[in-house]
DNA sequence: TGAAAGTTATGAATTTGTCTCATGAACGTG
DNA sequence: CACGTTCATGAGACAAATTCATAACTTTCA
């Protein structure tokens, strides 16, 4: 036999009745089986617990060191019972997410920060890592939210609309093509064209317009950060195409001019991928709603 | 079903062996209870402790929170059980003195101040209040240890012989009584005796002096502190009657002056009172040789 | 993509352990 | 000393954990 939580609630509760009959009750359990279980106990240990010449049963040495055990580790596991409440009733939990889309640190942080004021049991992280097998990786767990513009047909998986963004043309001022009103696939020929260095067809200006028009622009040169790529447009270096979401906040710099792609412009959606069992999760929603909110705004701007 | 501590060492196995199958080998159990118990206790505590779509079945947000109960409670009951092996093998325990001689403080406590160096995990307390019972709270385990001068046959105790001593008549050099060179029971008539705030027969003067020899003193006055009454003495309000290791101190005061009882000196005896389960125990053993040294050292001072 | 290997899940049977019931023994009290 | 209280004990009932056998699933590798 070894000794267990139950032996510990039994000594407790026998010391506070200040007797096995009292303690029983307490515990809804017979008096005899406290007996047999204070015997096993004692058994085990190879020690007294209580001292039984006098009849008010007291705690030995041995029995009042295992009722500081007790009181020590009773609350530990009433503590982690709680968080488990927490857990199931979504007041905590995980928000690990994925991101396909690289420039979408931009909106996300900002959203990450707000979230983080009123679910501050929610544990949450940002995984850059896994672009690539990032759906996979919400299947498996490893990741929990996956924001992502290319929604498929998966089991147990669904894409919640966050917001519609515009691919958007970026370049200097001083760049020729600034003096179209919008781009069009074939402008592109003989530009230097600036992305994230992630595979094309991941790329909106490849995928929505280079691609199809089977256009292959004179260099393409890769930056892993977006204050990069804008720098490298503003000194002229290549023009570059990003959501409308970050163009946004430099349109009304002097430095850049922005277009539209085609004549009608572009038009994407953005999505949230979570595993169906925690769409209800309210710390889910809640971070979908901010995410909402926080693209208005920079929208807007 | 209740979480015990099985599920504990379960999940920290199934944690860091990585897996049911490898955990079962570690545990000696078989991989089917392994998984029979992990089903249990998602299904007490409501939450799911592994993630199970990948296959190195790893542990969920609510399985990390029970992994950290586990790596704090485990090792607090390591060292619970450590403590009883202690206790069992007797490097730990309780010392409980009971002092029925009023006078014993003077060397009982050098004696737990030395004792204190070498068995720190012994708890050791002085129980002055029971003078009476002690040898009843020595049965009930009140107490562990009696200083008693009375040698009683009672089943379960027993009764080690610590030293001899001789109760000394103390007076001030002035008083009258100090051209003699013993004191007689005869000599206490009219004169102030001051004692310990004890029954009389309890004292060394009366029970083998003074009661035997029908002789009553003008005045019994008591002091609880032993230098309080050489303070008495010293200032001729009254004569006393001390052990030799109180006076011993003051012999060679010139305050003081010390005469034996009786032409030959009177000799007592002093024995520790002990359970004798307890006898072996080695902190037993070693507070009674201290007390013999402690007394020895007193005596020939 | 389809075995093969490895890992976890499940159901029924079995074993183990715990509890209850009935009763006895020990203690304290009036 | 009888009586009420409290704890101990043994046998049987019951519950729970474990095992065995096998299914279901994942991953790996050809």
């Amino acid at each position: 036999m070894h000794i267990e939580f139950r032996h510990l609630r039994t000594i407790k509760a026998i010391h506070e009745a200040g007797g096995l009959a009292k303690a029983a009750d307490q515990l809804h359990i017979t008096q005899s089986a406290l007996s047999h279980q204070v015997k096993g106990l004692e058994d085990q240990a190879g020690v007294e617990l209580f001292v039984r010449r006098s009849k008010p049963l007291r705690l030995s040495a041995a029995g009042l060191r295992l009722l500081r055990l007790a009181n020590q580790v009773l609350p530990q596991i009433e503590a982690t019972l709680n968080d488990f409440t927490g857990l199931r009733d979504g007041s905590s939990g995980r928000m690990h997410i994925a991101i396909e889309c690289h420039a979408c640190f931009e909106w996300l942080f900002p959203v990450l920060e707000r979230f983080r004021k009123n679910w501050g049991d929610v544990d949450v992280d940002i995984r850059p890592g896994l672009a690539f097998d990032a759906l996979p990786a919400l299947m498996k767990e490893d990741v929990d939210l996956v924001v992502s513009s290319d929604p498929e047909e998966l089991a147990g998986i669904e894409f919640i609309e966050l917001f519609d963004y515009a691919p958007v043309f970026v370049a200097s001022k001083d760049h020729p093509l600034a003096k179209k009103d919008y781009i069009d696939a074939t402008d592109f020929r003989g530009e230097t064209l600036i992305t994230y260095p992630v595979e094309r067809t991941r790329l909106d200006v490849f995928s929505e317009l280079l691609i199809p028009a089977k256009v292959e622009p004179a260099v393409v040169r890769q930056a892993e950060l977006t204050a990069v790529i804008l720098l490298l447009v503003a000194s002229n270096r290549g023009v570059s195409v990003l959501p409308d979401w970050v163009v946004r906040e430099v349109i009304y710099s002097s430095d850049y001019i922005t277009r539209p792609l085609t004549k009608d412009g572009i038009t994407k959606r953005l999505y949230a991928a979570i595993r169906s069992d925690e769409r209800d999760k309210p710390y889910m929603q809640e971070l979908i709603k901010l995410a909402r909110i926080e693209a208005r705004k920079l929208q807007e701007a």
